[in-house]
DNA sequence: GCAATTTGCTACGCTTTATGTAGCACTCAT
DNA sequence: ATGAGTGCTACATAAAGCGTAGCAAATTGC
């Protein structure tokens, strides 16, 4: 079926919005396997500064993506299907990663 | 843990700071289907900055992701798997709307 | 009780990045 | 020559992010 629906007020555009920004991969990324506190998810993800870490963690806990619990925070059961693209996108950059050696000899790769 | 700092050195990180930028996942998206050229696709992407638009574009065709041909900016060849991701992306913010839509209130997190 | 530690999170000054308008150099059709 | 299209750049302004420091609350140990 094709879509020719408007750009505007489509879901994927708020998506698009939502984790278009800067950190939100990389946060969802780092949350795929266990719950992080949120020092240690900021450790993880550069010592990204915490005022934009925080402002994540809201826009993503307003979109029913993340929450808090006690042991940190964590994908909701809404997230997985994000979490599983996110998956793909993890196998996608390496086969990217394997032609661009090829091209232009960036060097060794460590997985 | 079982990754530290080899994370910096991780392709999958590579691509989370290529297309974690902001616009990026807009413009691929944008370019999903047809080849758009460069005013075309400012206009798609909500009139975004020239400036940005090209810095992005010129990121993307140096990941040798996007190319300007004869008909404007496309995806490449290589570029076709992370295309699909997006598509997945599309489909799982149908469901992710859907969700919202109706959880709004059906929601057992009280605050 | 009291200090030390860890938690989530905020304040604030500074740097980086994006925005938006205007316009350049070029090509092509008229 | 003129006009409309192309990709792309300059420049001043506004927004976003950064990094350090620190707060209030909860927990732990003594």
């Amino acid at each position: 079926m094709a879509e020719k629906e408007a750009n505007s007020g489509q879901p994927v555009m708020a998506v698009l919005d939502l984790v278009g920004q800067k950190w939100m991969l990389r946060i969802l990324w780092e949350l795929r396997d266990a719950p992080l506190t949120f020092r240690a998810l900021r450790a993880r993800c550069d010592n990204i500064s915490p005022t934009v870490l925080n402002q994540r963690l809201g826009a993503l806990r307003e979109a029913g993506l993340v929450e808090l619990t006690e042991a940190g925070y964590e994908p909701t059961e809404l997230c997985r299907g994000l979490g599983d693209i996110l998956l793909q996108l993890t196998q996608w950059s390496r086969m990217w990663a394997a032609t661009r050696s090829r091209g232009t000899d960036a060097g060794p790769d460590t997985e």
